[in-house]
DNA sequence: TCTATGCATAAGTTTTTCTTATAGTTTTCA
DNA sequence: TGAAAACTATAAGAAAAACTTATGCATAGA
């Protein structure tokens, strides 16, 4: 353990010694550091004591390199500068807003984020885009674009998708059940009902599903709560019941015939949806996104 | 200016921030570095503000990497393995003794221990020897062989080269003033001296030499200080005078017929000479020099 | 729902680093 | 030769940085 702690000199004192060696004397040293003398004096001295290494004849006036400080020398200054490099880099991304940090919700990413990422990319190839899942948040991001569901009533945040629900399943199970868009919402209740974990109460489930429709919530047995939207069209997929299935998120696999809409019922919430929110401080790239998203889920809506 | 500094994250961040990426979690870093978890929470923040970029994506109980703090780690650890790699060579090197700091008298460098330097080199070839010309210095070095002149009655100095000079000239001026080793000293009266400036007054200079011989110190015209003895033999070599010869240096050249030594007069100071003295804490290194420098002297004065 | 694990933040303390002042050495200049 | 200037080392008090303890909050697992 330890591993690089109890080998690393202190940086500070290397930053002086490059200094001094390049500069040839402490004091021009300190002058270019900003610091002084009697500063840079003792941060040679705490080097040599971390090397254990005599880095400097000291003749009076004048200091002159030993032979293990002109190779330290060399070997340190271009790790430095590197480093130095490296980190600037990483700022320059930043101030310019080329490297933009994006939170979003896992069921949203999964199903309408991700499979648009590599456009995205290619539409905006100036910038580093970074995704994190993350469910049930929707607190403050201090450098992320927060890309979440819950109220929409907020200064800050912008709708990409209102909540609208209905009931879906497999082709499969549609066929062996005879069910269809155009059935009627009482065939649903004696179905086997998959569930989503909701125990932030921030979404739509089942029970407001049937009060919605005036028809009393069924009895539930070996209920299986799914802890994210992904599992949930997993089994849905694998013909296990009917789930609801949130209209935006699910549109391509309707489209594409993958799913069955059962029943025409649509309940939806209108305070409610997706949404997107800005970091504290938006960079330029980090607004280009914005802009993207806010773009590709108008157009979404439309075919809706 | 400010080339490094202001550009260089801090280095205990950057330590940090390597072991909570390898190993996933802050306490587990902060144990690794025998710190605390609040330590290291504070490091990651003050990384993050130094590069103004979000290095990790917080939720709740557990982080996730960006892809700036991977990108990051990528390029930094590696440069903080070499740097702990060469800082580990050098007290390595340090603490068996493979490094060797010599301070030497610039005469008796240029005369005596740099010709013989390469073949230290090959007979120690273990060690990295380096080698610091330095006039006027008897004070103490922490971590270097100092090789000066001066009394020698000093517990820790020992005795390289008695003090014995004698007066040389050139071949050429030899023959043309009709000087050789038996000469009387009487003839070196009106010859042209050469001096160097030995305003330290440790050193036997043509004063003493005269009074040594119970003569009348001649007046001096133009006369030229030397900075260095090895002036000293170079204005010697082009025939203009005649100077005090230390022997111990200058026995190869006596040796080689390339100068003449004038009178039998040898003047010499038993309490002053040549010493070698080790540094206070001396390396195994150090202890092979040092013997090995002794040894030598001690062979050259057999030929004497 | 309760407990364990893990992170962030605040406040006070400790440690480190820096600055000011001083002394010593060497070079420069008169 | 001697005084001034340039440069460094060291000591001690001051300033800054880092750390620790305590606490709150969020998540994961039972």
């Amino acid at each position: 353990m330890h591993r690089l702690l109890s080998k690393l000199p202190p940086l500070k004192a290397l930053i002086a010694f490059e200094a001094v060696m390049r500069l040839g004397t402490v004091t021009a040293a300190a002058k270019e550091l900003t610091s002084t003398q009697p500063a840079v004096s003792q941060q040679l001295k705490s080097l040599e004591g971390n090397l254990s290494t005599l880095l400097f004849i000291r003749r009076g006036r004048n200091l002159q390199p030993t032979a293990a400080a002109l190779e330290f020398y060399a070997q340190v200054t271009p790790l430095l500068e590197k480093m130095a490099g490296y980190a600037e880099q990483l700022r320059a991304d930043q101030q310019e807003g080329r490297r933009v940090n994006i939170v979003a919700n896992c069921g949203l990413a999964h199903f309408w984020l991700l499979p648009m990422l590599e456009r995205i990319k290619q539409d905006l190839p100036q910038l580093v885009i970074n995704v994190t899942l993350s469910d049930g948040v929707d607190s403050e991001f201090e450098n992320a674009l927060l890309l979440g569901f819950g109220q929409l009533q907020h200064p800050l945040k912008r709708t990409l998708f209102v909540e609208r629900v209905c009931a879906i399943c497999s082709v499969e199970f549609s066929q062996l059940h005879g069910l269809s868009r155009n059935s009627a919402v009482q065939e649903i209740v004696n179905q086997p009902l998959i569930h989503m974990d909701t125990s932030d109460s921030r979404w739509l489930n089942w029970q407001h599903w049937f009060a919605n429709n005036d028809l009393p919530y069924p009895e539930q047995k070996n209920v299986v709560l799914l802890g994210n939207y992904h599992s949930v069209i997993s089994n849905l997929q694998q013909s296990k019941g009917l789930a609801l299935g949130w209209l935006c998120l699910m549109q391509d696999l309707l489209q594409d015939k993958q799913l069955v809409q059962v029943s025409g019922s649509i309940v939806s919430r209108e305070e409610y949806g997706y949404f997107i929110k800005s970091s504290n401080a938006p960079s330029s790239g980090e607004a280009l996104v914005y802009q993207y998203l806010v773009d590709a889920a108008a157009q979404k809506v439309e075919y809706a």
